[in-house]
DNA sequence: GACGCTCTAA
């Protein structure tokens, strides 16, 4: 028979399905569609690959309805790789074949394989549609580098050409888009553009005006927004907690959700539990905690990296070590937590015992952070010579190519030893042009070391990269005069970012009180 | 015609 002239014949589900009973004329379209479109509804969509099986065994070639609706349910049950025999067995595949394969490969983290057929999409015959462009809008939020940050733009100048009319959910993610890889403006151009601006994208625009820190846009949009959902409160929460200034807010807002009768998710907790270690508030965070032994979430795994991280920050690191211990479940961010808490709270020997734990014993694999953990760990131990091993362990072990950050790491941990002319040596021999965390870090260290000349070198570089008036790199550089007793150093510095325009905000601290929490900044009195 | 959007840890 041949494709398009169908013999009908209703099946009644759900019933037992015999492969005979699918296919006793070898290919009825009808039944074989509906057979599939069971267990593509079903709860056990790997019962219906038995179906692809009996196909393969006949030699039937599935049309393209067919082979959408095998994909379909190949992906159901998370076998991408039978998804993709089909989808490669298509002579043409059609654009919503295209959309199931790339979504099964985002949702199962596959990136680069999703970038891949939207490439090969691009340059077949299809018109990439709406679902397209909304999925690689979305690929432009995760951090890859094979995906350029003005992706945006170029989907959206996309979208305008083709003929895709765009509606709210592609909307949303265009302001996503733009919000996410610090297009604030752009993604308000988009926002205002909407008629009618549902929960989702004013939620969009709120946790791209704080992740600017733009407090005030984000709580105008917040105000604005008539149908407030537990999300939207979990962006605000999430927001404030960040910054000193705004976190106590982040409380404020927990309290008020409640109020309203949304209740707290674990990105609630989460959030509000980095509230506390901004604040180094442990009686709140404690607090908080016993709240979430009151849910169900304390099993989880983002809650417990988030704990551990907050009792270190707090200096409570047996604390932070109890939640680690008790942790059902273990990962990579829990493990990256502890290092770095062991690091931080003056026990480098630990945090690079554990360090070595996870890799040896639990085949856990580093990434990027536990390395920047593990090398800062060196630093604070003066292990050099270590440093160095982990250095070039991350390439050659791991294929992770050392980040700006590890560079300016091995330059504090060089420096702080002592080694000042390894340090800049080491700067000189790097294959990227070094930025100002690289040069700041060689600063810091002259000023441990009270290096006058070199710091001047340092500081010069760095006036050269941040033409912003960033006063960190005058006020390094001051410190390293005064330091050394040259205080004629001092006051040109001084003169220099007076002449600048540079200025330094007034440090501010936070204290614990009987009536809540209290900022006060140098020289006020109480 | 089942595919696409917002908040979550180091």
């Amino acid at each position: 028979m041949k494709n398009g002239k169908l013999r009908i014949r209703p099946l009644t589900f759900p019933f037992t399905l015999s492969l005979n009973q699918v296919f006793p004329p070898k290919d009825d379209s009808i039944s074989l569609s509906s057979a599939l479109q069971h267990y593509i509804a079903s709860d056990s969509p790997s019962q219906g690959q038995k179906i692809h099986t009996h196909l393969l065994k006949i030699g039937f070639i599935p049309n393209t309805n067919i082979s959408i609706k095998l994909i379909i349910l190949h992906i159901k049950s998370g076998c991408l790789s039978f998804a993709r025999q089909v989808f490669d067995q298509m002579s043409k595949p059609t654009v919503s074949a295209y959309n199931y394969m790339i979504t099964g490969y985002l949702k199962q983290g596959h990136i680069e394989e999703s970038l891949n057929l939207i490439h090969k999409l691009v340059f077949s015959n299809e018109k990439p549609d709406g679902f397209t462009f909304s999925m690689i809008l979305k690929l432009s939020t995760t951090s890859s580098n094979r995906i350029p940050s003005d992706i945006g733009k170029q989907v959206h100048t996309q979208i305008l050409k083709s003929n895709v009319e765009p509606d709210d959910v592609l909307f949303t993610a265009l302001v996503d888009s733009y919000a996410k890889n610090g297009k604030v403006g752009y993604a308000r151009t988009v926002f205002d553009m909407m008629l009618e601006k549902n929960v989702v994208c004013s939620t969009a625009m709120i946790s791209g005006y704080m992740k600017q820190g733009c407090v005030r846009n984000a709580e105008d949009i917040f105000e604005k927004t008539f149908d407030k959902d537990t999300v939207v409160f979990n962006a605000m929460i999430e927001g404030y907690s960040k910054l000193l200034e705004t976190a106590k807010r982040s409380f404020e807002f927990y309290i008020d959700m409640q109020r309203l009768n949304f209740h707290p998710t674990i990105s609630t907790f989460v959030s509000v539990i980095g509230a506390c270690s901004v604040l180094s508030a442990f009686e709140l965070g404690q607090q908080v905690q016993t709240q979430i032994m009151k849910t169900m979430f304390f099993t989880d795994v983002k809650l417990g990296s988030a704990l551990i991280d907050m009792y270190s920050k707090c200096g409570r690191i047996e604390d932070a070590r109890g939640i680690f211990n008790h942790m059902p479940e273990k990962n990579v961010f829990s493990w990256t937590s502890m290092i770095d808490g062991y690091g931080k709270n003056g026990n480098p020997h630990k945090a690079l015992e554990l360090f070595n734990k996870m890799q040896r014993e639990l085949r856990i694999k580093p990434n990027y952070v536990t390395f920047l953990s593990a090398l800062s760990a060196c630093g604070h131990a003066g292990l050099v010579a270590k440093g160095w091993e982990i250095f070039e362990s991350m390439e050659r072990n791991y294929s992770l190519k050392p980040r700006m950050e590890h560079y300016a790491c091995m330059v504090d941990l060089l420096g702080r030893a002592g080694s000042l002319h390894q340090a800049l040596e080491f700067i000189l021999g790097m294959t990227e042009k070094p930025g100002s965390d690289v040069w700041g870090a060689l600063l810091g260290a002259c000023r441990l070391h009270g290096d006058v000349q070199m710091a001047g070198v340092a500081a010069n570089e760095i006036f050269k990269l941040s033409s912003d008036g960033r006063p960190g790199a005058y006020v390094a550089l001051s410190n390293t005069f005064a330091a050394a007793g040259k205080w004629e150093g001092v006051s040109e510095v001084r003169e220099l970012m007076k002449e600048r325009g540079v200025s330094k905000d007034t440090g501010r601290s936070w204290v614990g009180t009987n009536s809540g929490l209290c900022g006060f900044h140098v020289g006020q009195k109480m």
